[in-house]
DNA sequence: CTCCCGATAT
DNA sequence: ATATCAGGAG
């Protein structure tokens, strides 16, 4: 199947059909907390991740009690999101940042939070759209499969598959379409054993082995 | 490119 | 047993 203009705007229109109103599935109640989830997400699943803030943010609510708790306590903390060596590191020094150049608070521009600590393009995007509410397509893993499958936008680094999704989506639809890839992902179109048979996006996708 | 890494699904 | 989970740093 070539996938033309055509079709990729078909394939949107069913994605947002079918995941309308798709929002994050972790859990945070302001920047800093949705910055330190994001951060914590990275190889792991959301739910364990919601438990492991919980947790944490009960003890330690901002980045000054992050600091305060210290590195070992911290460890322990986020152990069992993995990589928790790693992720307790970048949390630390993000916070130390936060506290020493911007009173505590998560910046809003983008290519400011691109510099913190443990914070990369995906993470930095998810910040800036759904918690400053700016347009932004994080590429995760889910966004960079379906992308790819779809032939929504094809490319070898979630970098190139973001800017074909920039030039495939309308700006409006920027940090939605973001949220519907997610889900597709999540709910059908699994890395392992994707569900094409009861794909609503089957005669559309170049990808399907049905048919 | 490799390494970090525990929990979970298959 | 193994692949995968809202990646990023060196």
């Amino acid at each position: 199947m070539r996938v033309t203009k055509k079709i990729k705007e078909k394939q949107i229109e069913i994605l947002g059909q079918i995941y309308a109103g798709a929002k994050p599935e972790l859990v945070y109640s302001n920047p800093f907390e949705l910055l330190i989830a994001v951060i914590l997400s990275a190889q792991c699943t959301d739910k364990r991740v919601n438990v492991t803030t919980a947790r944490l943010f009960a003890k330690a609510p901002d980045a000054q009690s992050i600091i305060d708790m210290g590195i070992d306590a911290l460890e322990q903390e986020i152990r069992d999101c993995g990589l928790f060596r790693s992720k307790a590191k970048n949390i630390m020094a993000t916070c130390r940042t936060l506290v020493e150049e911007f009173d505590g608070e998560v910046p809003e521009d983008f290519d400011t939070l691109l510099k913190l600590p443990g914070v990369g393009r995906k993470t930095a995007n998810v910040v800036s759209s759904v918690a400053f509410n700016r347009p932004a397509i994080a590429v995760d893993t889910h966004v960079f499969r379906i992308s790819n499958r779809l032939k929504l936008a094809t490319g070898e680094t979630p970098m190139e598959v973001e800017q074909g999704l920039m030039k495939a989506i309308p700006k409006e639809k920027w940090s939605d379409a973001h949220h519907w890839l997610i889900w597709h992902g999540r709910k059908i179109c699994k890395a392992r054993k994707p569900l094409c048979a009861e794909c609503p996006l089957a005669e559309v996708c170049p990808s399907n082995e049905m048919k």
